[in-house]
DNA sequence: TTGTAAGCGTTATCAA
DNA sequence: TTGATAACGCTTACAA
């Protein structure tokens, strides 16, 4: 095994601890070391507990001289703080976490990234969990989390159980959804408003002189983004006396084969072909043009294409992606901001709306035209 | 804000704790109710905190009746139990690390993913950092997590700073390097052979008659994997008599403008132009047959081009990428494995080989031919 | 500015 | 099968 290793101690064995074999016997079986403890810093400084404590919190409060013997009986020791303990006594963790519907779609994961990047700055480690959509599975996750001893908690979107809000408050723990944003939400959250944005995406479509929209949306049980896109669609056709009927709204899971498969049932179904579809986000928007594409279509010239993220390879696909752009960046790290903020008991903004717009590229064009 | 909650406490408080209003002053701030703990369950249950503990950790040795009356005081409460006290006595703190490159790669992503799933099976948490591929950023993130008392931790690659590995062992903590294999090397690894593989794919293009070959590399720079791929296609050049000069390799970051931008600087380099490019990762791959593209050659009649990884783009685009297929959820499933076995004290194999196979797509045609 | 000591909520040893 | 009780390593009044 790689990890055995030698039990040098570099310090003497304090004499209090000799006596107590039993003690030592006891110790994690593959631990053979006992890490230095503030005790042990403190001892070799030739100070209290209580003056480490404060010396390593930086409270102020601490003579230069004895800080700086301080520091070098960390340094000497090797010693790195208990979190557990830490945590055990100041009721804190330094902790977050962060439920995801998923990991793999490239957006969700910038999104954690850059909410980890924002936490280290201050310091915070992030947990993390996917939930693959599932609203049960989120709650379980979420009660790990707290059983974890997080400080607070990114959410995703703002339909889930009664029983986590539940939980998060009875516990006073910090949460915080987001993707989503709704002035009078009665949850802090952190986002931009899905339906609009499907409603303004429509709107430009119908403005080149589609009249045939489908969509091949997410699967909308248990994710009220993908709900509320559909919603926003549909309301513009609505306010053009269009319809988006069932049969021209097929759902599935965010992927590419997903979108493939979408457009395949959409050309399957009834009525006149699509002229225009718009994928639930730019994975099965992607998939949808790939599809058209491998059957034979052009795209935009047979069919126009838009999808909603605006990940990197909308940009590079030929022909690039018209798509709303969604600012996961700035929602991520801005609900770091809350989050922390909530914690070190600073007030915070709680309802934060970011815009989403569009951005037009290739992928769509005039209805009717060949390009 | 809407956090406040109601202080409705559900049981009546207990009479030691009426006398320290003290104590319950200085609670936290925003934790207005106090949870239930172990004792409160004990004292409702009327038994002692021992007997609640070995009932809720499952030790058997506890008469049917008693678990029953702890499980309706737990449930009667809304027990949650306090996992830093919990580490605390335990030494143990349920919580695994993993400190990725990056998390907008789809496929550490995807692994990612993975090790949570084998992980929340376990019970265990994971606690997430990604390095951006820079080794003193590694570091500091893997102190960071052990100070918040990991108990395993998965790395990726083998080339970490000395600091990381003496820091691990001195603490005992379990670790495994992914995305490498090494039969022989000093650290647990679960992974495949990097250099073995840019080998293989090397050879499959020579043996379609390249000569002209190139590659959009990683960026080697603290990235083990990446110069393994780059020495493995050397390596089989070399076998039949050819180069792989300096001006041949350019090394970018992972994403898809990159591959396009890399593939732009090897068509200005000097000499003849490749008539195979190796993408570094499937998204430099990409980036690569983008670019062609849209700068008029066809793929693979002018150029043909290959990557490693298979994500899912890779099978989708057209023409199809041929891609070194890497068994990501294996991978960090497996090191998964190996972890909680150590952690629990458990053997397990410290060196997985796993097979990283050649798909062959359309991406890759005869040198020459076009198509 | 520093020290003393009482917790924090568990686990685990030992005795009953 | 259960109960007392001593850790676990740290923070934080409060006192000095």
């Amino acid at each position: 095994m790689a990890t055995v290793l030698s039990v040098d101690r570099g310090v003497p064995c304090p004499a209090w601890k000799q006596v107590l074999s039993k003690r030592l016997q006891k110790r994690t079986p593959r631990n053979d070391r006992p890490s230095a403890t503030l005790k042990d810093v403190a001892q070799r400084a030739g100070v209290s507990t209580a003056t480490v404590s404060r010396v390593l919190n930086a409270q102020g409060k601490v003579n230069r001289e004895t800080g700086t013997r301080v520091a070098e009986a960390v340094a000497a020791l090797g010693y790195v703080p208990h979190a557990a303990a830490r945590a055990l006594a100041s009721r804190r963790s330094r902790t977050i976490g962060a439920v995801t519907a998923a990991l793999d779609n490239p957006i969700f994961a910038r999104g954690i990234q850059a909410l980890e990047h924002r936490l280290e700055l201050s310091g915070y480690g992030l947990l993390v969990a996917s939930s693959n959509y599932e609203p049960e599975r989120e709650l379980k996750q979420v009660r790990t989390m707290v059983e974890r001893g997080i400080d607070a908690i990114m959410l995703q979107g703002d339909s889930h159980l009664p029983e986590v809000y539940a939980l998060l408050q009875r516990k006073g723990i910090a949460y915080i959804n987001t993707w989503v944003y709704d002035a009078a939400a009665t949850h802090p959250c952190c986002g931009f408003n899905n339906e609009l944005t499907g409603h303004n995406l429509a709107d430009y479509l119908l403005d080149l002189g589609h009249r045939e929209i489908a969509m091949v949306a997410g699967v909308t049980a248990g994710n009220d983004r993908a709900r509320n896109r559909i919603k926003g669609v549909a309301a513009a056709l609505r306010a053009r006396g269009l319809d988006l009927p069932p049969a021209r709204v097929v759902e599935r899971p965010y992927s590419l084969s997903d979108g493939r498969d979408g457009l395949r049932e959409l050309f399957a179904g009834p009525g006149p072909r699509p002229t225009a579809v718009i994928g639930g986000n730019d994975l099965l928007a992607i998939g949808v043009m790939l599809e058209a594409q491998q059957s034979g279509l052009t795209v935009p010239g047979d069919l126009s294409v838009a999808g909603f993220d605006d990940i990197e390879l909308a940009a590079n696909i030929a022909p690039a992606l018209t798509t709303i752009h969604v600012p996961v960046e700035e929602i991520c790290t801005l609900a770091g901001d809350y989050l922390v903020a909530r914690i070190e008991g600073r007030p915070a903004r709680d309802h934060v709306a970011l815009e989403a717009r569009l951005v037009v590229r290739q992928s769509t064009a005039r209805a009717g035209g060949r390009a």
